[in-house]
RNA sequence: GGAAGCUUAGCUCAGCCGGGAGAGCAUCUGCCUUACAAGCAGGGGGUCAUAGGUUCGAUUCCUAUAGCUUCCACCA
């Protein structure tokens, strides 16, 4: 408890101090009596029913023991570096024989717990040995030399010293051959007793004793360095020492069959499907789960002893042993894996063990989300144990995503401080935009990395939903007519046909789990369709006189924001209620609105392809424009021929506006356009622009020479340095490619200026 | 050692159940056009890692190779 409260004064002041940040009190003597209260009824329940079907046990195992900090440590919270050390090649005598046995050792102490030697069944070099009895130097046990796969025949000697007590394989091959543990270290890193005359001694100045009566019995080989992976205590960096304690374990056999079922039969699917892969590997290949803990937070372990013997696994704190009625009952120090409990998270949440009207209701739950790195830890455990318990799949779908990793692709770690604070980004760019940037173009359990552009990207296409709602709700004045009532223009039903393609599309993506590409859909549309697009073309309607047109434009206008905000919604909660509270008419709030649905008597896929082409026609005009430096606000009228006659001249306003034209000409022939003309080809018409209205001749003529002028000033400059054979020889060679480059450039670019004077 | 993934434009990444190669950012050109310069219009830029195979056709499927990444195990 003492270090609970250590723990507290080195961490419990940051996380209150967060809580604060969100608004939140937290007392922690209350903090800790409320995880006490809540879940500790589940967890006993879960820990007593396996317990009573026999599928916990108590048994040993080898475990990381950090004798400076006097502790187990969990797997995690063991480091392994590369340390230089040595391989001490050791013979071991054949009995009543002249023969030995060289084997080689990182930790020659640990001989004192040795109880056989082993070799690779295949091996001939030790074939006739096998079976065979050894004398362990120094202790003079009688030992076994036994035959395991396990050892690689090319590794060392190709003979292995085994030690039950303190390696984790050791103890493995010990389990298979029946051999005794003998341990001989004690909890503080000294030989015990069972070291005989090296008892009481620290594990390194017994290796160099040792080392040294092997030598001086001859039995020494010789010493050769060797680097190998130590495991460290991540606390104070001792070297850990495996060593054999008793623990408490789940058998997990029976537990994994019906988890690997359920996601076979489909019960549960992954997404993407190739997680299952991980999944069953992982179950296919399980241990039996060691679920005690050598911690001071956690739940204990709901096991009681008395002094009569009696182990006692209750759901109530016992008062009395039930088999002696002696109150002397003392329970188990150790605590539950953390994963234990959190095992039990989609039930216990719900109120189990009790039959509560949540837990009826929602479950099983519909779909877990969570990263890939905690499928063999969570979602594995959760399901195994709500198979086991609820009798039910604890989820139908599990959404695995990727990573959020850092700029340079790497993990957010505290020791690497490359984390970034939520908060600090919120704070810059605001909440939304950190939401979409996570979701918008990644796919599902891919990584992704975080940068600050993306989340800047993300802010801007937000302020662009804000802008263009604010245009279309300043200009909502007056009253505004339903869709149905509508007389729709070739452009209203442009838009609204791909609003409903976007719906579907959107639809589709989300049920799929595919919510980078829904988000970029919606992007798409949001911008590119209805801002740079619709807004444009409805905005001759707006400002007309035509108060019935204005009126039918604006009811479009509001439509599709109002279809649009609810699709967004997901992606973008906080502004969407924003702005949808603004919207005319009563409505409540967006997170209760109905998701729009794809309506098909609102998709007119004909009409809608027809007036792409006019899009077109006012792209190539701009283009047009464009490719002779015409200022896009210059006015030029249109020469068309055409005989999509109807559809432009329905759309004439849209296009004068958008394209910058004064005004259209249908004519039979270019020729009908004058002599001097620019003509281009678009999907619905041959546009031919008088040249003169493009340019001003005279203008452009000055233009062009003045430009040539300047070109050729910089080709005689580049070429004067490139002509320079001292440059060429000391310049760096990017220097002088870019230069080259460079001049390339303006040589070509002078072509294309004299060509241009030439047609003047 | 076991398992999984990635390799596509200068950068970050989508996509492709086999048939015209995409976005954002960056870059270039021109615009302060009365919602928005955090913007508008237009443009340039890719032998889709390499080598084979299947196919009428491969960036997409299969096999191998290389490089990178992650998870797990672990070096007597």
């Amino acid at each position: 408890m003492e270090r609970a409260w250590a723990w507290k004064e080195q961490y419990g002041g940051r996380i209150i101090e967060q809580l604060k940040k969100l608004g939140c009190s937290c007392d922690w003597d209350r903090l800790a009596f409320t995880m006490d209260e809540r879940c500790s009824s589940a967890v006993r329940e879960a820990f007593c029913r396996l317990y009573e079907k026999g599928l916990i046990y108590r048994g040993s195992r080898i475990i990381n023991w950090c004798p400076d900090c006097r502790t187990a440590l969990s797997d995690e919270e063991v480091v392994y570096s590369e340390d230089k050390g040595n391989f001490w090649y050791f013979r071991y005598p054949v009995k009543d024989s002249e023969e030995f046995i060289t084997i080689a050792t990182t930790r020659p102490e640990t001989m004192l717990g040795d109880t056989a030697v082993a070799v690779n069944p295949s091996d001939g070099r030790y074939a006739s040995l096998v079976g065979k009895t050894l004398i362990l130097p120094i202790v003079g046990r009688e030992i076994p030399v036994v035959a395991d796969e396990y050892v690689d025949i090319g590794f060392g000697t190709g003979a292995v010293k085994i030690t039950p007590a303190h390696d984790p394989n050791d103890f493995e091959v010990g389990l298979r051959h029946n051999l005794p543990m003998i341990r001989i270290l004690n909890d503080d890193g000294t030989i015990g007793e069972q070291g005989g005359k090296f008892a009481g001694q620290d594990r390194y100045e017994a290796r160099k004793n040792i080392v040294a009566e092997m030598k001086a019995l001859g039995l020494l080989e010789k010493i050769e360095p060797h680097a190998h992976n130590v495991g460290h205590c991540h606390r104070c960096n001792a070297t850990i020492e495996p060593l054999v304690s008793k623990q408490w374990f789940v058998k997990m056999a029976p537990l994994a069959k019906p988890a690997i079922d359920a996601v076979v039969k489909n019960k549960t699917k992954f997404t993407p499907d190739r997680f299952a892969k991980i999944y069953f590997n992982w179950l296919e290949n399980i241990r039996d789960w060691c679920i005690s803990r050598q911690l001071w937070w956690g739940h204990r372990i709901p096991v009681w002893y008395c002094e009569c013997g009696e182990t006692v696994c209750s759901r109530e704190t016992p008062s009395v042993c039930p088999k002696c009625g002696g109150t002397h009952l003392t329970q188990d120090e150790d605590c539950l894996d953390t994963w234990f409990s959190s095992a039990l998270w989609p039930f216990s949440t719900l109120g189990w063990p009790e039959e509560t009207a949540d837990f009826k209701y929602f479950y099983p739950t519909d779909v877990l989300v969570t990263g890939y790195d905690i499928i063999p830890f969570w979602v594995m455990r959760m399901m195994f144990s709500g198979i086991e318990y609820t009798g039910k799949v604890p989820f139908r779908d599990v959404l695995i995503h990727g990573l959020v990793r850092d700029e340079q692709g790497r993990k957010m770690s505290k020791s690497l401080g490359n984390g970034i604070d939520p908060l600090e980004i919120i704070d810059k760019y605001g909440a939304d935009s950190l939401r979409l940037s996570l979701l918008t173009g990644v796919a599902p359990g891919n990584d992704t990395r975080f940068t600050d552009a993306k989340v800047e990207a993300a802010r801007n296409f937000i302020n662009k939903v804000w802008n263009a709602s604010r245009f279309v709700l300043m200009n909502a004045k007056g009253p505004i007519p339903k869709i149905e009532d509508i007389k729709l223009q070739p452009a209203d039903r442009w838009i609204i046909s791909r609003l409903q393609s976007t719906i579907r599309e959107v639809t589709v993506s989300m049920q799929k789990y595919d919510l980078g590409i829904a988000a970029v859909k919606l992007t798409d549309f949001m911008w590119d369709d209805f801002c740079d697009w619709y807004i444009e073309l409805s905005k001759p309607a707006l400002y007309g006189e035509d108060k019935e047109r204005k009126r039918a434009a604006l009811g479009v206008l509001l439509f599709v924001l109002d279809s649009a905000l609810r699709l967004l919604h997901p992606f973008i909660p906080f502004v969407t209620e924003e702005i949808y509270s603004y919207l005319p008419g009563k409505r409540g709030s967006i997170i209760t609105a109905d998701f729009p649905r794809y309506n098909t008597r609102l998709s007119y896929k004909k009409e809608a392809k027809a007036f792409e082409g006019v899009i077109d026609l006012i792209k190539t005009v701009r283009a047009m424009k464009v490719a002779v430096n015409c200022p896009p606000a210059k006015k030029v009228r249109l020469f068309l021929v055409t005989d999509q006659k109807r559809l432009v001249c329905v759309n004439k306003s849209s296009v004068l506006r958008l394209a910058g034209a004064s005004e259209i000409e249908f004519v039979a022939s270019g020729a009908e356009a004058g002599e001097k003309t620019v003509s281009q080809v678009s999907e619905i018409a041959h546009i031919f622009v008088p040249l003169g209205e493009l340019v001003n001749l005279e203008e452009e003529r000055a233009r062009l020479e003045k430009e040539l002028e300047r070109v050729e000033g910089e080709i005689a400059r580049a070429g004067g340095k490139l002509a320079n054979n001292n440059f060429i020889a000391k310049a760096p060679k990017k220097v002088v490619d870019d230069e080259r480059a460079k001049l390339e450039k303006y040589i070509d670019m002078k072509q294309k200026i004299e060509k241009q004077l030439k047609e003047l």
